[in-house]
DNA sequence: CCATTTCACATACCAACGGTATGTGAAGCT
DNA sequence: AGCTTCACATACCGTTGGTATGTGAAATGG
């Protein structure tokens, strides 16, 4: 068989079983020789692909917040106007981050074990990238109040991502929209009249 | 020398020096050697007082979110207003959640090495509750609108916690007040008319 | 006040884990 | 065909969290 093929093969299964058992036991719980196990390789072929538990891990993160980010674009992009495309934003990062892959692996587990900073940096180069670019924008259009991006973005995002792991966990099915409709009215707030 | 003493001071040096090693390296980079070195005991002693290493780190959690609790709830009571309460309360915690020990162990580490779930519980029994209890307050009082709170406390518990986190990385010393001030219209946009 | 019990640890030990060093055989190149 | 590369497999190691057992001083009871 061809060898770059066999290679490409081999990490995508070991990503994918990892990214299996860190969503269901979370990082520490999940033992090397189980994802070597699960991906029917050896540790030798880990260590071959990736330079430790954590880098493994790394790859794991990256997936999952490109996937985010992506969804998050596409639900977007379904509309024309900046301030319609921010709020269908926000609404489409709620829904995907009650996927228990990205509440433990992005979310829970994430900042822990990469490090808040490196774990920064890796949000805002998928999800967190759209929204600040959506704030510049509406700010730019007049939409809403000239005011400094990087602290409301901070802002925003850390209130999605707690609502996101709340709403996981909540039985209510009118939860989803009820958080919903309050960020939907802090947004608004921010057009309001100045 | 008397027993019951000798058992607290044993339980408070294990908790007091596995909080700063916790702080400084984060939780799984610090071993039980190091702890119980530090504190001048062996690891018999420790697990005389905690059932693992998790309960030993929760009991830290425990210690440091009481703190944060407390400093957030002295802040508010400075004021009556309970509009001015929570504003003051809001900006403590801010600023308290700078702290180095608060930051890796309260927000990075503690829900990952204890469970969202777990985490959250004990959030809510401090630092949390006050936030909750304020935002009723006023919707009682009839200064903000009468919306859902349990939302509202996670969108903005949430919103607060990621602003710590980024404050505490930034060097623009003008951040800080352009979190509190954004955070601050935020607040305001919720007694705005409806 | 002495015998007995309790208990707050210390010591010794273990299985499992992340990580490494080395071996191997097929694919690729000349 | 023969040499090299490389994608793994095998074997091994130090450290770690956790446990089982030992110990001596403080409490207790008669």
């Amino acid at each position: 068989m061809n060898r770059a093929r066999q290679r490409l093969e081999t990490r995508r299964a070991l990503v994918t079983e990892a990214r299996a058992l860190f969503a269901r036991h979370g990082y520490a719980a999940v033992s090397l020789a189980q994802i070597v196990g699960a991906a029917a390789v050896t540790k030798g072929a880990l260590y071959h692909h990736f330079e430790s538990k954590a880098d493994l891990f790394h790859a794991v993160v990256e997936q999952v917040q490109q996937e985010v980010g992506e969804r998050v674009a596409a639900a977007a992009d379904a509309y024309d106007d900046p301030w319609e495309q921010l709020v269908a934003g926000c609404r489409a990062f709620l829904a995907v981050s009650r996927d228990p892959d990205v509440q433990r692996i992005m979310l829970v587990d994430g900042p822990a074990v990469l490090g808040w900073n490196e774990w920064r940096a890796m949000d805002e180069a998928s999800s967190a990238r759209h929204l600040t670019e959506a704030l510049v924008t509406l700010i730019e259009a007049g939409v809403i109040a000239r005011r400094p991006v990087e602290p409301l973005a901070h802002l925003l995002s850390g209130a999605m991502n707690e609502a996101a792991l709340w709403l996981a966990r909540s039985t209510d099915p009118d939860d989803l929209p009820a958080v919903t409709e309050e960020l939907t009215r802090l947004l608004e707030s921010l057009r309001g009249p100045r």
